[in-house]
DNA sequence: CACGACCTTTGCAGCGCTGCAAACAGCATG
DNA sequence: CATGCTGTTTGCAGCGCTGCAAAGGTCGTG
């Protein structure tokens, strides 16, 4: 659908009986206009219902005032709600959010890094790798600016926000030794390059261990492809069918722990009884299942805010900032899976 | 970070030695190129690592290549589902996506579908209003291509894809009552303005109840803000506390119904056998809960790739095609909040 | 060999805006 | 009254691309 010719900044001049320079000056609230020209340009503006063409103002500028988000999977309730807050933080600054997914594909993933496959599109990137591999982040363009969010440590050309993953999945560890259960297991493990991020949680789970002097009962560490319900589930029914099932489990996500619980339930096993369970991620999911999940809660909106105040930052600066690393907080929120039910509560 | 300056059609023209309207072609994949030119070309464009600068082109084209989609929240995880259908087919097309959450504002609904604050960011809009009512919506800019999800009727200026939310909501009900139950509730009505969607569910929730000759239980018709799960905790705390509580509830989402769940639950009461309930949209956290939530089923793929066909064809045509009530198909998926627990299984 | 038909390539203008630097006040000062 | 200063407005070029129409080639045909 062409739409007719649309009212521009030249037509707003023409009627103000000013240049298009100084309409240009007024509607984007440069200084030095007097308020007399200021009051007649306005008026012409309203008259006219001029509005700017972005798409020329982006050209003239030579930015897009966009910025992508690309996260492996948009329906995975983690990326959706931490999507949600860095929408809004953009917004207040002025920018639009691209939004790609990769679905973990790696090419997808470095293509990305590369600004896509033209220029201008965006002005930055906020990725949240998961196929991509240290070396494929190193050689890629090194003009985007670049915040990276989850595990991967900066290599000073781009800035990471997260939480103390080791940190926390000790504590989350912890937790469930100071319940007294003496064979933990660990649902999520991914040790190859591109796992880096499960491979933070295993450390933190051996350090634990380590912590207390438990030896780690290496059978239940279980690998899993992804973070959802079904790699919980299938990998709880794994541990189940062993000789020596584990009496706790520490989930690397919500939704590993939801789909571990949920076999758990099946097998007709009692949760945190029988097996107490810990994910990590605070969906709100966790606190509405049954039982409500016990889980490692990142403050989302902090790791938001800080992605986009630093990338914003980068794309402002002529000269690139060092890349930081940046830690948000984190905190244990304890629930049933290993609290056990809430006072006069029975299970239905 | 002001990057160098980049490469241009020019620059590519200068080094294969042709103009840079015959690069443009090539790299276009106009026809009407020898081969010979076009290998010329390519090697340059390989050469020189050109990627085209998409604002320019947008500006020269009048179009943006971006089509956005608005959605009352982005952390439901029915609209994140159905996002990322969106985005899949919108990219096959070249489109690109922009995101936009409304937080069921009206003011910024309204604002959307006048194609925001500035001209050619995007050339079209999908939107899930929450919001905005029938007036608002007449009184938009005319010539911005739209297409509504949801439960709200066409007035033939833009197309509307949905389930047959009457019909679903008979369905549903109807299979409650085939369980015998005879206190059926539904959580989630809306009777205001701008609650179109739970008022086409109330009315098949009435109609099942007709057409079994059966008075509806007025007291056990819930309203709700939103349909989220705190909603529907609230609810059924709400209908638990009378004198004669519900024996199954109709939720207006699987949100709506987990927080009823998750009532009922703390209230010491069992699902199905106490209560039976059944939620809406047929999200992935409904197959995993404990107990799984029985729910009608939409085919998101279905609805997002036809809102994006038919955007697509309207940005596309010049005069406007006509608005289309457009319907996909549902099912009930019937889980255990219905028929109880699979055999051989306990509860935790 | 001239001519038209068709295919390929080109040049130019312009999309609507902003950066830059020059031009033009208005005003106080020497 | 000339001079310099600050504050305001303007003109021009150009961001990098595509639409358009015209120019240039190639070829078959009369």
């Amino acid at each position: 659908m062409r739409r007719g010719r649309e009212v521009t900044l030249r037509d707003v001049a023409e009627l103000a009986g000013v240049s298009s320079r100084t309409v240009s000056n007024v509607v984007n609230g440069y200084a030095n206009v007097t308020e007399r020209t200021r009051l007649r340009v306005q008026r012409a503006v309203d008259q006219l219902g001029y509005r700017p063409n972005v798409l020329a103002r982006n050209l003239a500028q030579g930015r897009s005032g966009q910025i992508a988000v690309v996260v492996p999977y948009l329906d995975t309730p983690y990326f959706s709600e931490l999507l949600q807050s860095i929408i809004r933080a953009a917004r207040v600054q002025g920018y639009n959010v691209l939004i790609d997914q990769t679905d973990g594909d790696r090419d997808h993933e470095r293509m990305l890094v590369n600004h896509g496959s033209s220029r201008l599109l965006f002005d930055g990137v906020i990725f949240s790798p998961l196929g991509l591999s240290q070396a494929a982040l190193a050689d890629r363009d090194p003009t985007l600016p670049l915040v990276i969010l989850g595990e991967r440590v900066s290599d000073g050309t781009f800035d990471h926000v997260g939480i103390d993953d080791v940190a926390a999945s000790r504590q989350a560890t912890e937790h469930l030794l100071d319940l007294g259960r003496s064979r933990v297991a660990a649902i999520g493990d991914q040790p190859y390059e591109t796992g880096e991020a499960a491979q933070l949680r295993t450390r933190g789970f051996r350090e634990a261990h380590e912590r207390r002097s438990l030896a780690v009962h290496e059978e239940l560490i279980i690998r899993t492809p992804r973070f959802n319900r079904p790699d919980g589930a299938g990998a709880m029914a794994h541990l189940l069918d062993l000789d020596h099932p584990p009496d706790a489990v520490f989930c690397y996500s919500d939704l590993v722990a939801l789909g571990a619980i949920h076999t758990l339930v099946s097998r007709g096993l009692r949760v945190p009884e029988d097996v107490a369970v810990i994910g990590y991620d605070d969906i709100e999911d966790g606190a509405y299942s049954n039982p409500t999940v016990t889980t490692i809660s990142p403050d989302k909106e902090m790791i938001a805010t800080t992605a986009v105040e630093r990338l914003l930052l980068r794309i402002d600066s002529r000269t690139p900032p060092p890349g930081l690393e940046l830690r948000a907080p984190h905190k244990l929120v304890v629930r049933e899976s290993t609290a056990g039910p809430a006072p006069g509560r029975r299970r239905a």
